[in-house]
Order: C-alpha cells, then structure tokens, then sequence
DNA sequence: CGGCCATCTTTTTTT
DNA sequence: AAGATGGCCG
C-alpha cells in the first residue's frame, strides 16, 4: 500500500514519479507541477524502492526552493524519517563537502567565504599593484571575467585572453594574483565553491568515492540553470551509478550570463546514454489565454526543445496591454487596475505582483504605493549587501573565524579609527608581504618594525587583544548573542555611525541594522541543532535567509501586500495578477542585450518567465517616455509586444492622449487664471 | 589624519 | 537625481 495518494498525478508526472534507476530528463514546462514531481519522486523512493534517506540528495538554486522540497517531503513521509536526506543549493552542499574535506586542496576548514563586496575590495588592492601606470579601472568589470572564467573551469593558468580588451588583460594580470591571495587569505569566493568541490573530487578519488557511496540518488532541479562547474560536479557524483534526475525546462533558463550552458539540458542525452525522458506540458496554473500568449512568444525562439503549454481550463480573461505617457502614468494606472480588480474579484493585495526587468524599475512603483497607502513588500535588491554597517559588523566576526581573512582585517583594523591610519597599515602590509608572515603575526608582534609610533604600537596591541578575547569567548560557544553585543559596545560601532552620520534618523536607522545582526544570530542559534559562529557566518554569506537586516523571502510573501520584484526572482513564483511593466526595447529585451550582440533569446525567455508566473489576469505595460539620469527619454514598446496575437490582448485606449504633460497642464491653469480674472473684471 | 566640497558616473538579472 | 569618488584644506 502507498503511503501517499499517487491518483492526483497525470500519467506523464505518475511516469517520471516511478522511474526506477539511471538517468532521468523531465521536461517540465511552466506551471506544470514539477516540485510536486519531484517530491513525490523522493517519496516514491523512499516509502516503495527501500531507499534510505541518507543516499538521497537534491540539489536547487535557491534556499528556499530547497526549504520548501524538504517541507514537502516531510509531509509525504515523515519528519523524522527525512533527517539524513540532503536537500541543498549547489552552493551550501559545496560549502558542507569543502567544510570536511578541503584540507586536500591545502585550505583550512575554516575558510571565509568572500562575497561581491569582499571580492571587490581585493581586485581594486590587486589592481594596484598590477597597473601602476594608474589607469583606471572598474573592479566590477574585471571581478566579471575572473568569475566567468571559474565558471567555464578556467584556472589562472590558463587564462587566455579571447576578446582582447582592456579589461581581458587586466583579469588575465589579476585573476592568478587573486587566486593566491584568496588561498594565503583562507578564503574562496562563491565561484570557488563549485569550482573547488569539482576539483577536489577529480583530484582525489577517495573523496569522490565516499560521497558516490553517500549520494545513490541525485535530483537537480532547474537544471537548465547549470554552469559548466555544476555540470562537472553533477556527472562527477553521478558518475558511478548514474542515478541522476534532472527537472527543468529550457525556456526558462535566464542565468545565461553567469554561465549557466543551455547545451547541459539540451544534450543530456548525448551525456547520458540510455535516459529516459518524460516531458510536462498539461499546465496547472494558468489560463488559456495566458498560455497562448506564452507559447506564442517563445515560439520565436530557434534553439529550443519543441513543446507547448496546455491546460484542461478555460480561456479565461483577456490579456490587459495599457500604453502609458510616462513611468508615473505607468505606476498610477497599475494602481488602479489593484484598486479595481480587488473590489471586482474580492482579492487581497497579495494576489497582485508587479514584475520588471531591473530592479530600478521598482521606484516609482513604490512612491506611488506608498501615496497610495497600499501595503508591499519590495524582494530582492541589493540593498542589503551595501550596508556598510552590517558589513563592518559581520567583517569583525570573519576576521574572529579566520584570522587569514586580510580583507576583512583592513576593513575593520582602523574601523571605528583607534589611531592606525593610512601610513601604519601601509607599513605593516609591507612588513607582511617582505616577510611573507600574514598580517595578523605582523600584528601580534610588531615590535621590529621601524617607523611604527608609541602610540599606534599600543593602538595595536590594543586592537590584538580585544579580538583574542572575543575570539575565545565565541570559540566557548553559548551566550553568542551577548557576546556579539558586548563586543558591538566595546568596539563602539554604534558609537562611529552615531559620529559620522549627520542626519539622526538615518543614523539610527543604521544603528538598528547592526542591532539587527544580533537579532539574526539570535534567530539562528534557535534554529539550529549545533550552532556555531562559523555556520552563522555562512548563512549570512550564503544568502541563506534569516540573515540580517531583511524579513525572509517568505515571510515577506506571507504578509498581505502587493510584491515587487524583478522577473529573474519571480521564477517559481504564481500569482493570480500578474503586471509584466517596462514592456519597452532597453528594458525587455535589455539595452546591454541589444547593444553586445544577438543573443535576444534568453531575453525572451525572461519574457516567457514574467508571462507565465500568471494565474489568472496578465496587465502587460509600457512607458512612452521615461526619465533616465535625470532626463526624459523617449521609450518605444517591446519587440515582444508584437510577438503577442492581438485577439488575446484587451488594450486600453492609449492613455496619452488625456493625459497632458505638465507644460500642458500649466498652459491650461493660466489660461483657467486669466478668464477668471477677465470675468471678475468685468 | 580626517572632514568637506566638487565632480563624476550610474543601470541587468543573483547564488 | 543621487550616490560615489577624489582632491583639497584645516
């Protein structure tokens, strides 16, 4: 007997769900019911084939969809029974194999992991040293290639300038140089983390053998989103018993510009001889109308898979397209459709999302929410990661970690000041770097070093011995959050912003953020079974949630509120309204796109993704005009409007007409002025 | 050594 | 328009 209701499934999904051994393709199309697939597949092979929990590993993108396939399993199974299953982003099940076993590629167990901001400030420190000519150059750009080339597998060595620019040859100085930093740093970076567990499984035999034994059965989900290093570490672990199932569908992938090979799905086949394929195409979510609008857009794509979207429902409502004079014009009309539609329909502001390309695009949306007082929540962003305060804090506690971590010691060596300036640090980063002692030896006996006054000896001498007793009282475990908060007070970080920050309320709006890294951690030792400052740390590096400064995605989800966000991060997500805005050649397809070649496709694709995350009603719409820097700019409508067949689309009268521009609007009001005057004169 | 003012750039998407 | 950077001055 079943211990969970196989009869909701269709015999395609009841087919991939009770497939035995080997290989395994599941084409699953938008809204098609592949989690549930999935799901049920691990349960399938749990409760019916006799497979432990402990073989079974499943791999996501993102931590909550890992989260949610954990929760859903649970329900089918049993909590306590799913304990040693595996369910991981490629990045936190990279992060778990290097924990245990790195000391084989010469890096110590507790590594750092660098995030963009990390990164960034080492490129600029190494670009230094490289072009003293004093060109300047954008970090951002060059930390581009060095991530592309990890991603392709591409090691310092051999590097080869392909395109013979600028920037190329500045990685091609930088990329080895970073590459031995991070390593005399203790420290990888996130491409690292794939790229290092691929190698280190390559390298060494009897590492991959164990997690052979370890992993028998390995799902991936969004497979389509795989780079070369995840396509190395997959094949790699399914190697021997060739156990491997992957979900995706590839005109969803939209990750083409950090790697992700679309070849990966495409020719799983050529890679896995004997796999069996099952395509999804009965939908589950959407109208038919949505999903004519759908097929009808991807379908000028070349390269894919041939497959089209169904469903046993209805047509539904017509597709909404509105033509706006201007991205005000825009926001407010979306507002009114909200306004509309929730009285109509009886629908909570939480059935409505608005989707754009960028995530600058949110702001007028924001502005006019906020006006209107309608609750939302804005996901994703980055404003998170730019908050100097939290970074400082955390680059205190990653320092206590790993001692290595020189980036992290230079932020913080003269941060709140403690009179270490300039010249001193400069004077012990040589001293390091002729010496060839890491900096915190330097720091803890820099008696030898000329030049170094009375009073920046004892500054540092100071410095060593606060961060040695925190560093012992963490390493104690217990009262972490008591210690973080002494240590945050004797430090005085609350001190420095209220100091440096002019404008009060800010200040304490800062203040709290730091505040809020205690609250997190809090938060993370009730949570977790063996906690450590170390695992907090690579939650907050990971993205994983509860990290602080932020509600989690899904908490934001929960509350009863209009979502923004941008289309990459709605993928997975449903709503019953959908607003697709910024329908607009520079947005979708994007300017980068249009202006660095051809590859419009995966532009589509995004498009496909917005259009498809509805459940019920889809309000397409653009902007004739748009200030960009400051400027106005004339806007045209989207390629993929067109792509669209008209008797789908319900298009509102083009708003521009009554809508007069402000000029307009002043010309009217002093002609209003002068009649009335012209009257009251008579 | 630190703070203030002027000039300059910015906008893709994120684990 | 706004935030970041860099130069200059106290």
């Amino acid at each position: 007997m079943s211990a969970f209701d196989f009869s909701t499934l269709n015999p395609r999904q009841l087919e991939a769900v009770r497939h035995r051994d080997g290989p395994l393709l599941i084409l699953a199309g938008a809204g098609s019911g592949k989690t549930r697939v999935i799901t049920c597949r691990i349960a399938w092979l749990m409760s019916e084939c006799g497979v432990g929990a402990e073989s079974i590993l499943a791999v996501t993108f993102t931590n909550k969809a890992a989260r949610e396939m954990r929760e859903r399993v649970e329900e089918m199974v049993g909590k306590k029974r799913c304990k040693p299953m595996v369910v991981a982003t490629f990045h936190s099940l990279c992060v778990r194999i290097l924990r245990e076993d790195i000391e084989a590629l010469g890096y110590k167990k507790n590594f750092s992991i660098y995030g963009a901001a990390d990164q960034t400030r080492l490129i600029k420190d190494l670009m230094q040293q490289v072009d003293i000519e004093g060109r300047k150059f954008d970090a951002d750009r060059v930390l581009w290639a060095i991530s592309d080339a990890k991603n392709r597998l591409i090691p310092p060595e051999q590097f080869k300038v392909r395109y013979h620019d600028d920037y190329e040859y500045m990685a091609a100085a930088v990329y080895p140089r970073y590459q031995t930093a991070l390593k005399a740093f203790n420290a990888v970076d996130f491409d690292d983390l794939i790229m290092l567990t691929a190698r280190l499984l390559q390298e060494h035999p009897d590492v991959l053998e164990k997690y052979r034994q370890r992993f028998r059965y390995i799902l991936v989900d969004e497979y389509q989103d795989t780079n070369a290093a995840q396509y190395l570490l997959l094949n790699l672990l399914a190697g021997g018993h060739r156990n491997l199932c992957v979900v995706g569908d590839d005109d969803q992938s939209i990750y083409g510009w950090r790697g992700a090979d679309l070849g990966n799905i495409l020719e799983f086949e050529r890679d896995f001889p004997g796999t069996r394929v099952v395509k999804l195409e009965q939908n589950y979510r959407s109208t038919g109308n949505i999903l004519a609008a759908a097929n009808a857009v991807i379908r000028h794509n070349a390269k894919r898979r041939e497959k089209a979207l169904w469903t046993a429902d209805g047509a539904g409502t017509h597709i909404d397209y509105l033509q706006c004079a201007d991205e005000e014009d825009e926001a407010r009309a979306v507002m009114e459709r909200i306004h509309g539609a929730r009285f109509r329909h009886d629908l909570a502001y939480s059935d409505f999302a608005i989707l754009y390309r960028t995530n600058v695009q949110s702001r007028a949306f924001e502005e006019q929410l906020r006006y209107e007082n309608i609750p939302y929540v804005l996901i994703g962003g980055q404003q998170f990661f730019d908050r100097k305060e939290v970074k400082d804090t955390v680059a205190y506690l990653k320092v206590l970690v790993n001692h290595r971590d020189e980036v992290n010691l230079l932020r913080i060596l003269n941060y709140p000041r403690r009179g270490i300036g300039e010249t001193s640090a400069d004077r012990l980063i040589r001293h390091s770097a002729e010496r060839n002692v890491p900096l915190w030896q330097v720091l803890k006996d820099p008696s030898d070093i000329e030049d170094l006054g009375e009073k920046v000896l004892e500054a540092i001498a100071r410095f060593v011995e606060q961060m040695e007793r925190y560093r012992m009282r963490f390493n104690r475990h217990g009262l972490m959050v008591e210690t973080l908060r002494e240590m945050i007070a004797e430090f005085g970080l609350e001190e420095e912003i209220y100091r440096t920050v002019d404008d009060p309320a800010k200040a304490r709006r800062r203040v709290e953020n730091v505040e809020e890294v205690a609250s997190a951690m809090a938060s993370y030792l009730e949570r977790e079974e063996n906690p450590s400052l170390a695992g907090f740390l690579e939650k907050v590096s990971l993205l994983d949630d509860d990290r602080p400064g932020r509600d989690s995605k899904e908490k934001k989800l929960a509350r009863d509120a209009v979502v923004l966000m941008s289309i990459h991060s709605s993928k997975g997500l449903e709503f019953p309204h959908v607003f697709l805005v910024g329908m607009e050649e520079g947005f979708l397809p994007h300017q980068k796109s249009l202006s660095e070649g051809i590859d419009i496709d995966e532009e589509r694709r995004l498009c496909y993704v917005g259009i498809t995350r509805a459940q019920r009603c889809l309000t397409l719409s653009n902007a004739r005009r748009r200030k960009k820097y400051g400027e106005m700019q004339a806007r045209v409508p989207s390629r993929f409007l067109a792509e669209i067949p008209a008797d789908l689309v319900n298009a509102e009268g083009d708003r521009e007409a009554p809508q007069a521009t402000e000029e307009e609007r002043d010309q009217l009001a002093s002609k209003a002025f002068s009649n009335i005057m012209n009257i009251l004169g008579d």
